[in-house]
DNA sequence: GGAGACATGTAAGTGGTTACATGATTCC
DNA sequence: GGAATCATGTAACCACTTACATGTCTCC
């Protein structure tokens, strides 16, 4: 449901391939909702067959053809309805192995537990540094460049950088806090030995 | 596989029921890795299958018969092996549902996002009084009293209490973090009105 | 009399991953 | 010569959710 919802969100701002989606994806969306290039071709074949997109073949001679799918008026409607359902569910299916297994720490190998906890700092680190080096292009930018001239709807494409740049503040925070938690962690066990 | 490796690495600690594994799941594990009862009883019989587990039929008169799951060293070695791989996988799988809706959040009804930020918030400070208040029952106590008098290792079990608080820990600073940032996103909203 | 805890399971369906298949072009 | 990018898809499999089915006891 919820990937098929961010496929029509982003064909909102332009009709795009499955290819040119999955980029897009890769660099916005991808960081709160991943998603595989299998995955979106199967979608997009659903929404297809269920009038929320229609497609286009774009002949390129040096390149493989494209499908170009656009949003119709159904899919439009679709996703409206579900961008304004309330209550929103906060509540993310929690998956995370890492923390797993730090779980049953006591049972782990204590220089093998030093060395992850040291990665994921170095991992996190890494990251927010591109942030801070400002080298997370806008989703905008990179959409208008994929989307070419298909654009629909440039004023909407501009407002939404606004909510991308939400998404990514959100990383940086959520980041800061969970090295301080690994270095916590990592004085906590030098303290237990 | 991981929610196996979560079974299994409870029942080191005692045998258990299914009924109780979820009952030691929803107050530990589901922090970071959550799963429902019909998925621990398709595990359980997985894990018989397979040698990684035995049953016992343990007969109680004024409540329904309970199936009890012993470890067998083929479990052991298993669990142990899974939870010395390295590298470990940091890569949580995101699904996010309400940042992707934020994410096309110029698109949403204005009242209804703020409302769901106000929401959001409450939800986390709600949570975090229940920390702060010191309201979360130690794992390794609900532990024991599910497991009653079957518990394998209680020294195990001591140890095991300081990870579950570097996991509580780790919640109780994303919390934060959140909020913050949720503070963050609804300031800069009403500037940009 | 009804809700909720106790207890175990099956069946159907959805959502997601991985592997496979194909093939040209461009850059190192 | 090899890897990466461009481009589209199918098939098999795995993981997870939801709904269904059954029945007792306890507490309000």
């Amino acid at each position: 449901m919820s990937l098929r919802m961010g496929i029509l969100g982003l064909l909102q701002y332009a009709p795009m391939s499955g290819y040119g989606l999955k980029k897009v994806f890769d660099m916005s969306i991808n960081h709160f909702w991943s998603a595989s290039l299998s995955q979106i071709y199967r979608e997009l074949s659903w929404l297809e067959a269920n009038g929320h997109v229609t497609s286009d073949i774009e002949r390129q001679d040096a390149r493989p053809d494209k499908r170009i799918y656009t949003i119709t008026e159904t899919g439009a409607r679709e996703f409206a309805e579900w961008l304004n359902a309330f209550p929103g569910s906060f509540g993310a299916p929690r998956r995370d192995e890492f923390l797993l297994r730090l779980f049953f720490g006591a049972a782990m190998d204590k220089k093998l537990l030093r060395r992850e906890l040291d990665d994921f700092i170095l991992m996190i680190e890494k990251y927010g540094k591109t942030i801070r080096e400002d080298r997370i292009p806008d989703f905008s930018e990179v959409l208008a460049q994929i989307g070419e001239g298909r654009i629909t709807d440039r004023e909407a494409l501009r407002r939404a950088s606004l909510y991308w740049r939400f998404t990514v503040r959100r990383f940086e925070l959520v980041a800061e806090a969970s090295v301080r938690w690994a270095r916590e962690c990592i004085e906590s066990l030098e303290e237990n030995e």
